[in-house]
DNA sequence: CAGCGCCCCTGCCCGC
DNA sequence: TGCGGGCAGGGGCGCT
């Protein structure tokens, strides 16, 4: 399951092979996923080009002449290049095929993940409209952080969490920022000073870019566009290291729940 | 209205 | 080897 860097991994990965191909044919095996994919889909995409794929939070936005393809992949999803006739495996519920055989395959057991068919402008969607800053982006600075949390009675880490806040920090990035940043992940955010507000943005920047330029992290199944997992998983610090020495102080890092999501720290190092 | 908890679903791992 | 319980990277939604 992706976080961000997985995504933006997913979507590097297969932007070059498909930008500016037209669609030859849908294949939807399962409907079911968070919300049913629309029967009309197939009617929407097939001979149409495929102008752009971009990414916005952790929704991937095809862009096609009539409307906006998103396909988020929930916790389990991933899109692969294959070709058409690829064995199908279990949970390969969607295939768009391009010209040339080249077939983008949704995987996504839990089906957690979504493919939606807009049509109205992006900004306008219910989805996306509400989002707060991409973490990479100079929106996300020390002072907005700050404005947002600071009479916010929850946790830093739930407030890191918050799309609405920053988008793209999921459960493995929020830790391990905030480890970087030396805060406890259950200090309230009504504490957090401006000064750590900027080891903060400055730890969210770090990490998700050095998960990106490592090809994502991969607990279970990840695999990008390729297949390939990702590396980042052998750099993690304190995600799912409870009880193991700190890479820092030698201190055993901690787990405890927050907002039902295991949450790791050194309480040595963290403050 | 901020904030919490539920829930969607399958797979895997652990302990008995 | 089988079974039940708990856990997993997300995030919208309903309720308080």
């Amino acid at each position: 399951m992706p976080e961000l860097p997985e995504v933006e991994t997913t979507l590097r990965g297969i932007v070059p092979h498909i930008k500016n191909l037209s669609v030859k044919h849908v294949v939807l095996r399962r409907l079911d996923l968070r919300w049913p994919i629309p029967q009309d889909l197939t009617f929407h995409l097939v001979g149409e080009q495929l102008l752009n794929v971009t990414r916005r939070s952790k929704y991937l936005v095809f862009h096609f002449p009539k409307g906006h393809m998103l396909i988020h992949l929930g916790m389990s999803g991933s899109l692969r290049l294959v070709k058409e006739n690829d064995p199908i495996k279990k949970h390969d519920h969607a295939d768009i095929i391009f010209e040339h055989e080249v077939c983008l395959r949704f995987h996504d057991p839990r089906r957690f993940g979504a493919i939606l068919w807009l049509t109205e402008p992006l900004d306008t969607n219910s989805l996306l409209s509400h989002l707060g800053p991409e973490p990479l982006s100079k929106k996300f600075y020390p002072e907005a952080l700050h404005q947002s949390i600071k009479s916010s009675r929850r946790s830093i880490k739930q407030c890191l969490m918050d799309a609405k806040i920053v988008v793209g920090v999921g459960n493995i990035y929020a830790s391990e920022a905030l480890f970087i940043a030396k805060i406890l992940p259950l200090r309230p955010a009504n504490k957090i000073t401006p000064q750590e507000c900027c080891l903060l943005v400055n730890a969210v920047k770090h990490v998700l870019k050095n998960a990106i330029d490592q090809g994502g992290t991969t607990l279970r199944d990840f695999v990008n566009g390729q297949g390939q997992p990702g590396y980042f998983s052998q750099q993690l610090t304190v995600y799912g290291r409870d009880g193991l020495p700190c890479t820092v102080c030698g201190e055993r890092i901690k787990q405890t729940k927050l907002a039902q999501r295991s949450t790791y720290y050194c309480p040595a190092c963290q403050i």
